[in-house]
DNA sequence: AACATTTTCGCAAAGCTTTGCGAAAATGTT
DNA sequence: AACATTTTCGCAAAGCTTTGCGAAAATGTT
């Protein structure tokens, strides 16, 4: 704090650079160890001296150093987010979810992508291992096959949480959604509408939540017998999705179509829309998705829900009894239900 | 480092827990300093005592400790991010974007979402001040009236960038997207396809960034004179978007209509589903995007591109001069071009 | 060999906070 | 009033790194 006096106007400034504990203490004529108690309201510490030190903290704006208070305890409050891409249909949900609730609990969200490559996925998990986070939540890409690193960082205490695409085998926490029953429920529906010729359209083939899906969907044929006929396709893009139901249209005339996920449904419902299909006279259509592009569409899209929402905070509440310790290592998975659209 | 023997059997077990310098100098018989330099290749350090050094580091895998290093360093590779929300449109490719650059100098990303909500949004601001990162990136809310806090933390040294949605007058740093020209190339595309009956949809009229579009449309369209008859009207849904649309083609019959946004665009699209009206022979249709809503119809939509990506590139390069020092505030808009859907 | 120069390294402070422990001051007890 | 107890506060170390400066050791020069 100056005073200066140019000519003869008085003029006061206030220099707020860096108030910190000690320069408090040296205008309160206390020591540091003293301001830091009164400001932490520790019952060491005299009413009338509390109020001083908080009223001199207040206009000189006193804000901790949070990097000196990071070191003293030796943890931050940010958790790690590690994901394929943010632009995803579903991570963006997820991430929103998650960070409403880390809000609340003084978290806050460190997002970094790995653009589906392996080595820079390695490369986000060290630096979420530099930064100290007090967690880390992962998806993994679809190349990503050696999960040991991620295994190291757990043995550091950094708790990781394992989150929609994960590793198949590997004893870690997982938060999933329930790819059985959201296609289970996506099929029931269609066998309910006494569906008889079903067009399943699936993702690309090597990520495990194609597989999950179709092992799914198989099961639930099996169950009908020979009373229901499918067809199966994969298709790793929109447009792939696109020209495999162009195909299918043309070759196996299904009465129903089935869509793994919201990638899958775009391509289908482009040529939909180009062939003027009516759905769902023509054509039903469900699909497994968190809800967002299926209500784009007129009629609105049947869809067994997988919401990125639910599993944010599924997620998060992992996070909190991994790091409360002792909890053994759990897959988990949220429920899924059927929301009905007019397309089947 | 504990040698254990149990029984006949000789275990070596290497404990890990926080390598520090201290440990490494005492290890070495060397001091914190020496050893601190020969891992930064400091020129006063001998080439054996370097590797020495080096080689316990790696095998102890020491990694410097973040806390120490931002307290000495007064700073950290942190950027802040506030948005009024991530799963928005247009924001999440705009954060994939700005992580993508980031990520390359060495940065991570906070991301802090407002909901909406100016209180929160402050509260948001405080934490990344106290956090004390390299520089804030902004998108208001719609609601947030004082701009001053934020003028504030840039008095700390601390740089924000405001993006998109921008404070109107402040002299502060924004990056926008081009609002008049996108409207432009738009109006231009239906006057060149002898568009008569234009029906224009905005967003919510208390947005500024209706404002300047509605302002460009109103603009564009006086240049016509009495040539173009149009019809204006506003909603901030995507269902509200059906009604006022629904509601337009009854009364005013139009040949075109400009959609302000993705959002006005899925609610006209919907009713342009269940109606079956032919695109583009019945009507045209034009839009301000960036680009992943329009191409998920037959025909694909043509708009202005509007694209969170190159934004984000150009908010991480106005951050970089930012944090350089000495750069008058400035507002920088990225262009837009007409990307040709089917549409018109 | 005596000195000057270069090479190589260590001491110690600084960055800011927290906290155990002890000491001084204030208050209570007989 | 002499002592015990409580209240109130400060010293100093710790957390880990960086870095200016000085000193010792090694090398070069005459």
């Amino acid at each position: 704090m100056w005073k200066i006096t140019i000519l003869e106007y008085p003029i006061v400034i206030i220099l707020k650079p860096n108030v910190t504990l000690k320069k408090l203490a040296e205008m309160l004529n206390m020591s540091i160890s003293t301001v830091s108690r009164a400001l932490k309201d520790h019952p060491d510490i005299s009413k009338e001296t509390k109020e001083k030190v908080r009223e001199l903290a207040e206009i000189l704006e006193y804000e901790p150093n949070t990097y000196a208070i990071n070191l003293r305890t030796n943890n931050s409050k940010e958790f790690g987010v590690i994901v394929p891409a943010i632009s995803n249909y579903f991570y963006h949900s997820f991430i929103s979810s998650l960070e409403e609730e880390v809000r609340r609990y003084g978290y806050s969200l460190i997002i970094l992508q790995s653009v589906d490559d392996p080595e820079i996925e390695l490369e986000n998990l060290k630096r979420c291992k530099q930064s100290r986070v007090a967690g880390i939540f992962v998806s993994i890409t679809s190349k990503t096959e050696d999960i040991k690193p991620f295994l190291k960082v757990e043995d550091q205490d950094i708790p990781i949480i394992f989150f929609d695409k994960v590793p198949a085998f590997e004893a870690c926490n997982k938060v999933c959604v329930a790819d059985s029953l959201a296609t289970q429920l996506a099929v029931e529906a269609l066998i309910t509408k006494k569906k008889k010729k079903i067009l399943a359209l699936f993702g690309d083939i090597n990520l495990s939540i194609s597989n999950k899906r179709l092992a799914a969907f198989e099961k639930e044929m099996a169950k009908m017998g020979s009373t229901i006929s499918y067809t199966i396709d994969f298709a790793n893009s929109a447009k792939a999705a696109s020209l495999a139901f162009t195909k299918a249209l043309e070759e196996s005339k299904p009465d129903a179509v089935f869509c793994m996920s919201d990638e899958i449904l775009t391509g289908v419902m482009k040529v939909i829309q180009k062939l003027a299909i009516k759905i769902p006279n023509d054509l039903s259509i469900v699909a497994i998705s968190d809800g967002f592009i299926p209500q784009l569409y007129f009629p609105e899209i049947a869809y067994a829900e997988t919401s990125g929402f639910k599993l944010g905070k599924l997620a998060f509440s992992r996070m909190m009894t991994c790091m409360a310790g002792n909890s053994f290592v759990q897959e988990l998975t949220i429920d899924s239900v059927l929301i009905n659209g007019g397309s089947i």
